[in-house]
DNA sequence: CGTTGAACTTAGCACGTCCCGA
DNA sequence: TCGGGACGTGCTAAGTTCAACG
């Protein structure tokens, strides 16, 4: 390694000459204008002190039960090939490596973090569990512990400022326990095991439909709920929702500022009043025409109505290889198609003959595909009238589902459309993918409802599987899908002041993290000697957590894919490189590759090491004594309510916001708009929030390229007239100044006059064309083919000139008045425009996988977004989409221009 | 105390529409 | 003015969290 020094250098610049790939990190350098701003991280990392811990090092394990496996200082268990992953993998990684050795601390100004001035934290390794606790009242400890639990959800801000002695505390009595055995590894965690069949049981809710509320209402729940929101949904009388109350809103209802509400945002009971028309259900399968069938062994068969919809559903794919080619997705698809044949009585041929259907290979989509895709092509080119006409009759059918009245207030429904029948596309390598995800019927959904409100009738001849009146749920209809059990929810749109509200709630949490997370931070980084083994780990995961922003990692099924967060980090996963570089290369959330190198705090990278100490090995747990609630639970001695997303809100957006504040935009609009994603983007790679590459992309790529080498081709040739003109100044600017780009080739330069002559050519066609059309037009003549020729002269004169100048190596000076200067100011003006192209062109490369929404919608607070419109005069638009207006409307009324996060 | 259920947020992709430069 | 890429939106899968359960 190249850094040995790196640390007792300031940071910054440490990190820089840490980070991985060299050639993103110029790149982005560029369009990043505050170039000291891609330092920023949210917290410190290092700035732990010196380690004094010598004891603790890696042969010398947490506890006395240590020596487990001998003294291996130096080495790495499992030896050697740390380095060569890496490196092999560096070329598949361009970008992402922004998100550095954590090292960087800089921000000397920085409030939040005072770590780094504390100095070393001195922990005296050994027997914490003596050191400072005693002073805690056992008392204040059991109170606090009540208090959490009685108040789950509500304000109880105060309460906890001594939650980490209160920690300390029970770290010393889970020490007692485990003491002996510490750092032995647990036997490998017991995957947790779902039903065999997949299907969880659906829960047999007994109810009567009008029974009352299922769940008992906390005692402790408000009282004045009742009488509150009556008035509003009262005048109109009980009972169903009126299309004119659904409907009229827009211009009517007077806004209402839930966020200045007082009353708002505590207690469980989400509504008092609710009405709702239920969800709709997609159009029942219309079965192919007579003369679409599937073939099998070459034949056409006829299959029963249900089995026919699965196969309908395979056939209409046949567009998406990276469905249909996938075999689990093959194999999953026939399996279900086959179940249902074997009920329906598999085919039949045109003669009425059975044909049994047993082998996937031999079916034939490719007609029913055919169909389908004749189908979409016919809805495509309908007439932009017929397609509103469509539209509008569709809106109107809906219209009645598209709102509910909650607490009196008409609200907008997300997700009214009951999911259509259809096959699973499991992400990544879900070993269910492909399944046949059946139509949801009535009898499966249950409906929460306003006790007064009229329940929506379910479709004629059907029942709802019940009806039920949770004032503590915000959904209005739920089912349970038959693949994975998975629990479907109709709730409000984003845009509800319920969601509005929980969206407020999430990013003031986040907020609050600000006051803890020094406490944090200092207890974690003092834990991750402790010497009780589980507390060691936590503190790890919190560290890593804090950190790379990883999720926080919950067990997964083996009916799931494999895909793991922090908790869940396996033996594999993660690449000790001394003396202190991590790799991480994992599968993250929706399949999606998380690799990130980085510089951690050496006691991390001791721990790191002792974790995947033998004898682990593949496959096993990296915190094989750490749970994601165990995790939570820990953190929630914090600050109520604190869990490991919150510190993802709270880093993205504490991010966002130290970039914002550096952030000296001046400019046009656009450039304050691009400063703004880059900071955006930032948080986006922080994140990990990816896209894959489109198609496309390369091609673009190359596009750009040409034009680039096109424009310096024309500085070649420029300066080549200069020389024309006057000789002498081959001496005094030197010869390499005139010569022709290494780079580009005489095949490529041949190439590129063709195109050249080639794209002047048809520029001339097509003003002939032209030209000629308007003509007609008029009622004239059109010009003769020989016109044409004649114009065609310029191109040909210019493949001339072109050949000759390959054959001379000279260029003719051309334009009026040709003079040095003048060539000097065009060489200049492309210089410019190169610089620009190039910019470009880098940016969309290291764009090419990242992905800005997720973090914009989900975790930049939208009040910085707000403040930087407000401050910069940029008009909000020009951020946020008219839904995200919407949906982050309590931002946009709500703060000033010196509102800070 | 671990497991499961339930409810909610977060996530990328498909697809339609908009918009901008050749 | 057209084509293709950016953008917006709907969809639903895949997470996290916390309570209930045994």
């Amino acid at each position: 390694m190249s850094s040995s020094s790196d640390d007792d250098q300031p940071l910054v610049k440490a990190k820089s000459s840490e980070t991985i790939s060299k050639s993103t990190d110029a790149a982005m350098d560029k369009d990043m204008p505050t170039t000291d701003s891609d330092t920023v991280k949210p917290g410190v990392s290092i700035a732990f002190g010196p380690v004094d811990d010598d004891n603790m090092d890696v042969d010398q394990p947490a506890t006395n039960g240590a020596a487990v496996n001998g003294k291996r200082k130096a080495s790495l268990p499992n030896g050697k090939s740390y380095k060569d992953a890496s490196d092999s993998e560096d070329d598949d990684v361009p970008l992402q490596k922004r998100r550095k050795t954590s090292a960087a601390a800089e921000s000397d100004d920085d409030d939040d973090v005072p770590l780094k001035k504390s100095g070393p934290i001195r922990a005296t390794a050994h027997q914490i569990g003596e050191e400072s606790d005693d002073d805690v009242p056992l008392g204040e400890k059991l109170q606090k512990e009540k208090a959490a639990m009685e108040k789950k959800a509500g304000k109880q801000a105060a309460a906890t400022r001594r939650a980490s002695k209160s920690g300390e505390a029970k770290r010393k009595a889970a020490k007692k326990e485990s003491d002996s055995e510490d750092d032995k590894p647990l036997a490998k965690k017991p995957a947790p095991k779902k039903q065999a069949n997949g299907t969880k049981k659906v829960k047999k809710e007994e109810s009567d439909d009008d029974a009352p509320l299922t769940k008992k209402a906390p005692a402790a729940k408000k009282t004045k709920a009742a009488p509150k929101a009556e008035p509003a949904s009262a005048k109109k009388g009980k009972g169903k929702v009126k299309e004119e109350d659904l409907e009229e809103g827009e211009e009517g209802e007077e806004e209402y500022r839930w966020w200045e509400d007082p009353t708002k945002g505590d207690g469980t009971t989400k509504w008092t009043t609710l009405e709702h028309n239920g969800v709709v259900f997609p159009p029942e399968y219309e079965p192919l025409p007579k003369n679409v069938k599937m073939l099998y062994d070459g034949v056409p068969v006829t299959l029963d109505i249900k089995a026919e919809e699965i196969a309908h559903a395979f056939g209409g794919m046949l567009n998406s290889t990276h469905n249909v080619e996938n075999p689990t997705f093959q194999k999953n698809f026939f399996a279900d198609f086959k179940e249902v044949l074997d009920k329906t009585g598999h085919g039949k041929d045109k003669d009425g003959n059975k044909v049994k259907i047993l082998k996937f290979e031999k079916c034939d989509f490719q007609p029913i595909f055919n169909h389908v895709d004749a189908e979409r092509q016919a809805k495509k080119a309908l007439s932009a009238a017929d397609k509103k006409k469509i539209k509008a009759e569709k809106d109107e059918k809906e219209a009645p589902f598209m709102f509910c009245m909650w607490d009196g207030r008409k609200q907008k429904v997300g997700n009214f459309r009951v999911e259509p029948p259809g096959l699973f596309r499991g992400r990544g390598e879900h070993p269910k993918t492909g399944r046949f995800k059946k139509r949801v019927t009535p009898e499966q959904i249950t409906i929460n409802i306003g006790k007064e409100a009229m329940v929506p009738a379910p479709p004629a001849g059907h029942k709802w599987k019940e009806v039920k009146h949770d004032q503590e749920g915000t959904w209005l209809a739920m089912w349970q899908e038959n693949i994975n059990g998975n629990y479907k929810y109709v709730m409000l749109a984003a845009n509800s002041d319920i969601k509005g509200q929980s969206d407020y709630k999430k990013f003031e949490k986040a907020r609050e993290l600000k006051l803890h997370i020094d406490a944090i931070r200092k207890d974690y980084a003092r834990e991750l000697k402790s010497e009780v083994m589980a507390e060691r780990q936590r503190a790890t995961a919190v560290y890593l957590i804090d950190q790379f922003a990883l999720r926080a990692g919950n067990e997964k099924g083996e009916d799931e894919a494999d895909t793991v967060g922090c908790c869940s980090l396996k033996f594999e996963h993660v690449t000790l490189r001394p003396p202190e570089t991590v790799i991480f290369d994992f599968l993250g959330k929706d399949s999606i590759r998380f690799y990130d190198e980085v510089k951690v705090d050496p006691q991390v990278f001791k721990n790191l090491k002792i974790f995947k100490r033998s004898p682990k090995k593949e496959g096993d747990e990296v915190f094989d004594r750490l749970t994601t609630s165990g995790l939570n639970k820990h953190l929630s001695n914090y600050m109520p309510g604190l869990t490991a997303k919150v510190f993802r809100t709270y880093n993205a957006s504490w991010t966002m916001a130290e970039l914002l504040k550096k952030m000296k935009s001046t400019g046009t609009i656009p450039e304050k708009v691009k400063d703004y994603n880059n900071a955006n983007r930032e948080v986006a790679i922080l994140c990990n929030h990816k896209r894959t590459v489109a198609a496309s992309h390369a091609q673009t790529m190359e596009k750009m390229e040409d034009k680039i080498n096109g424009m310096r081709y024309q500085q070649w040739r420029i300066k080549q007239m200069m020389l024309d003109i006057d000789n002498k100044i081959k001496k005094k600017k030197g010869a390499d100044y005139f010569a022709l780009p290494e780079d580009l080739s005489g095949d490529w330069v041949k190439e590129h006059q063709a195109s050249l002559v080639e794209q002047e050519k048809i520029k001339i066609q097509k003003k002939f064309d032209k030209e000629n059309e308007k003509l007609e037009a008029e009622g004239q003549k059109p010009m003769k083919a020989k016109e044409l020729q004649d114009r065609m002269a310029v191109a040909t004169d210019l493949e001339t000139k072109f050949k000759k100048e390959l054959k001379t190596g000279k260029v003719e000076a051309e334009g009026k008045g040709p003079s040095v200067d003048k060539y000097e100011a065009q060489i200049e003006k492309l210089d410019q425009r190169i610089a620009t192209a190039k910019t470009q062109s880098e940016d969309r490369e290291n764009n090419k996988e990242v992905a800005l929404g997720t973090s914009k919608i989900n975790y930049i607070d939208p009040r910085l977004t707000v403040v930087f419109s407000k401050k910069f005069d940029v008009p909000i638009e020009r951020f946020f989409s008219k839904t995200l207006r919407e949906k982050f409307d309590w931002a946009i009324k709500s703060v000033g221009e010196d509102w800070e996060f």
